[in-house]
RNA sequence: GGUCCGUUCGUCUAGGGGUUAGGACACCAGAUUUUCAUUCUGGUAACACGGGUUCGAUUCCCGUACGGACUACCA
């Protein structure tokens, strides 16, 4: 078998989208799955689109999610260079065979006389307004021009592209590995323009000559592609490639979680996540867009679900490391419908991944947090708190978020509950027991609760009616992790305040 | 408009000519617990529609509907 080699090969024009971390993704698999190579290929034809920045953003987006290169931009390799500015020469001299051999053909259209083209077909009722075999012979170009009235325009520097001459009513065939045959007339694809009048190729000139040149095995890329496949597979043919043809699979969108559609950034916005790896900043616009690096998403749990989006092993198992995945993937067990991106079953990812941590690795997070709000705090008492809470915790930043009475005593307190449960029992009940917790030197969890059940027994008041005035004024919330142990951690002196707190300030509220 | 691609619970999906159509997320209910944002148990919920082919179709074929992508000197 050929040695895969795959490419990932994004436009530098912003932000990487949700969706070719994805794509990047899937490439990556079948990358190592194969022992191949997973090549990093940047495709900035456009100088128009050009965005500073974006080219380093893209790096460090797949760098962040684990998804490693071995040829590319950032790496280097045999193939190089791996950005497509840099390539120039090497489109140019591969329209001119094209060129050469009459299947491509110089053409001097203004944009005025393209537009006049295509209003002057859509009036006559045509179903397409394309410049091709039936067009071409009307416009302005080689084939339809003195080659001496060519020669003098090429000379005299007036602007010109280079277009694909498609030969009319020819069937082409390509073999989508996740779609099957799929077939289409020449006469639907247009005769695209390969080299633009700036002198840079077009995405479908690029990408076959890089492609080829690259040996890349098999084509990994958006189903918005499918379209322009046939186009390409007719380039290899004109260029006596199709043996080297790459394998083409193209995959099925990523669509937007309510409504139909393409999921796009102003979707994510609406819903509150992210759409891009890390956060961004647009250096034009200067809008700022969040990332699932700085939410909390860790990049492994993020894989693991976009895997799920529209690729499945067949079995039962959800929960994947990149090992497991890479020994699972085939494209063959990618679908064929678009899928929606539901942030929930991401968050679910997230949480499961947080789980599996160890608690040093949880007391880093909180670590992480207390560092920015300036609080010093003893490891074991991190690993306490981790331990504690972990099992309710989503994002890195909850335990901080959820966590923050271990630390500061309550100022907000659950109004509400207290309207409902605050009565002449909590009273007798917490004031006994403060008493109790005062008599200590020390408590642990373990002592807290048998204090609990003295004082329940010397008041006559079951402890579950007063527990949640408890933990609302040791905490200020309804919930939480367990109380007892909560105790432990803040101590004895802080649980007494806290209690004599709410004692003084509730009553009043009530009575 | 044209071309191409698609359609199984709300969502991600398994399955496949005869199944009680399976799992996960979400949701709901019950249980446990001092709370639930934990855990356990249970539940609601799907083959878009119409025609074929067939003894039998959710599965195969054809239409229709709906959705999507593409239709640039953007990728």
């Amino acid at each position: 078998m050929k040695e895969v080699r795959v490419r990932f090969a994004p436009s530098p024009t912003g932000a990487l989208h949700i969706g070719g971390v994805r794509t990047a993704l899937y490439n990556f698999l079948l990358a190592r799955k194969y022992n191949g190579k997973m090549l990093l290929r940047i495709e900035d034809t456009d100088q128009n689109r050009f965005v500073p920045g974006a080219e380093e953003y893209i790096i460090e987006s797949l760098a962040w999610a684990g998804i490693e290169i071995d040829e590319g931009v950032s790496k280097g390799g045999p193939y190089a260079p791996y950005r497509q500015s840099d390539r120039k020469g090497i489109y140019q001299k591969y329209a001119q065979q094209l060129l050469d051999e009459g299947k491509a053909y110089y053409a001097f259209d203004t944009e005025q006389e393209l537009e006049s083209m295509r209003e002057r077909l859509k009036a006559q009722g045509s179903s397409d307004q394309q410049y091709s075999s039936v067009t071409r012979m009307q416009m302005k170009n080689s084939l339809t021009l003195q080659e001496s009235e060519v020669k003098q325009k090429l000379e005299s520097g007036e602007h010109f592209v280079i277009r694909l001459n498609v030969p009319a009513n020819l069937e082409i065939k390509l073999n989508d590995l996740i779609r099957g045959e799929v077939r289409v007339n020449s006469s639907q694809v247009d005769d695209k323009v390969l080299m633009k009048s700036d002198g840079m190729p077009t995405y479908h000139l690029a990408n076959v000559v890089d492609d080829y040149l690259m040996k890349i095995s098999h084509v990994i890329r958006g189903e918005e592609w499918l379209p322009s496949a046939p186009l390409h597979v007719l380039l290899y043919r004109f260029f006596g490639w199709e043996k080297e043809m790459p394998q083409f699979a193209h995959l099925p969108l990523l669509l937007k979680a309510d409504g139909n559609g393409k999921l796009s950034k102003r979707d994510a916005d609406k819903a509150g996540f992210p759409i891009f790896p890390l956060n961004w900043t647009d250096p034009k616009t200067k809008e700022f867009s969040k990332g699932f690096r700085e939410n909390g998403y860790l990049p492994e749990a993020l894989l693991n679900f976009l895997a799920f989006l529209g690729w499945n092993p067949g079995t039962e198992q959800e929960i994947f490391s990149m090992k497991e995945m890479i020994d699972a993937f085939t494209l063959e067990r990618i679908g064929k419908a678009g899928a929606k991106f539901d942030i929930h079953k991401a968050q679910w990812f997230n949480q499961q991944y947080l789980r599996a941590k160890t608690d040093e690795q949880l007391a880093q997070y909180l670590f992480d947090s207390l560092k920015k709000e300036k609080i010093e705090c003893p490891d074991e008492k991190a690993i306490k708190i981790c331990i504690a809470m972990k099992e309710r915790v989503t994002f890195p930043r909850d335990f901080w978020e959820y966590g923050k009475f271990f630390f500061v005593a309550p100022t907000q307190f659950d109004e509400q509950l207290i309207a409902k449960k605050w009565n002449d029992d909590t009273v007798k009940f917490l004031t006994a027991y403060k008493e109790e917790l005062k008599g200590k030197s020390i408590i642990d969890a373990e002592n807290a609760k048998s204090l609990l059940e003295k004082t329940s027994i010397l008041t006559e008041i079951a402890s579950g009616k007063i527990m949640q005035m408890l933990r609302v004024a040791l905490t200020g919330g309804a919930s939480g992790p367990d109380l007892m142990m909560t105790m432990e951690i803040i101590g004895k002196d802080e649980s007494v305040s806290r209690i004599s707190y709410a004692l003084e300030n509730f009553k009043v509220k009530v009575s």
